[in-house]
DNA sequence: TACGTTACCTAGCAACGCTAGGTATTGATC
DNA sequence: GATCAATACCTAGCGTTGCTAGGTAACGTA
């Protein structure tokens, strides 16, 4: 666990990765899984059956809003950050690189104390 | 997944801390606990609930040799890397620095393409 | 008309590793 | 001499995560 608290203490990284993308813009699911594959070179590619869940599941805690747009006769359903999604966005990736530091010095990278 | 195949893509983790402190000398499991909490700063504390299966499985396939021995009377496993466990902590040590990588990447760390 | 793409969705499962217990010995404290 | 913390090992069982594998439907093109 992280700091004494227990989740899975790796998990939520799917969760992390869409709340950056929608950081920038606002964003569709099946856009986001092509988004996600293409920014990370194709080293995490999140299958729609990992998104759309994770999607539904911070829309139900308030930390993304939804839209529905029909474009080009496809109905799309855009999320946006909300504040509480943006502090969410915060917190999640300050523990990921407090963690990925910890390892990688114990991996013995370069660039720790 | 991490380049196109499946498991859960950042498990492994405890077992990629262990074979890492293994490399430097053979410990036991009750000392490996001790030394990840302490390399980490606390930011990775593995219970003995999770290292000691871990060690196990890693002896049952063979990247670990095992070895009692009796210290002011305590009896003690010492584990050590064999060549098997030396190429799978290689292994895995490259799929986590891709992998956080490319995470870091999206994450608009410096030190990136 | 058939196929690939776009775009959404969910049920069900597997695995990882965390929790929470357990045993036994040693050494210090009271 | 009893009690407690620390050392050192172990396992059963559970919860969460997220992956697999399906399904629907509309659009464009061959």
């Amino acid at each position: 666990m992280v700091s004494s608290k227990n989740p899975a203490f790796l998990n939520g990284v799917p969760e992390l990765l869409i709340l950056q993308c929608l950081k920038g813009r606002r964003m569709y699911g099946y856009e986001l899984v092509q988004a996600i594959r293409d920014a990370t070179g194709e080293h995490v590619v999140l299958a729609e059956g990992v998104v759309y869940p994770v999607l539904h599941m911070l829309e139900r805690e308030g930390a993304l809003s939804a839209e529905r747009r029909t474009v080009n006769g496809r109905s799309r359903i855009y999320y946006a950050l909300t504040d509480r999604g943006t502090a969410r966005l915060a917190d999640l990736a300050d523990t990921w690189r407090r963690l990925t530091a910890a390892i990688g010095g114990v991996l013995g990278e370069p660039g720790h104390a």
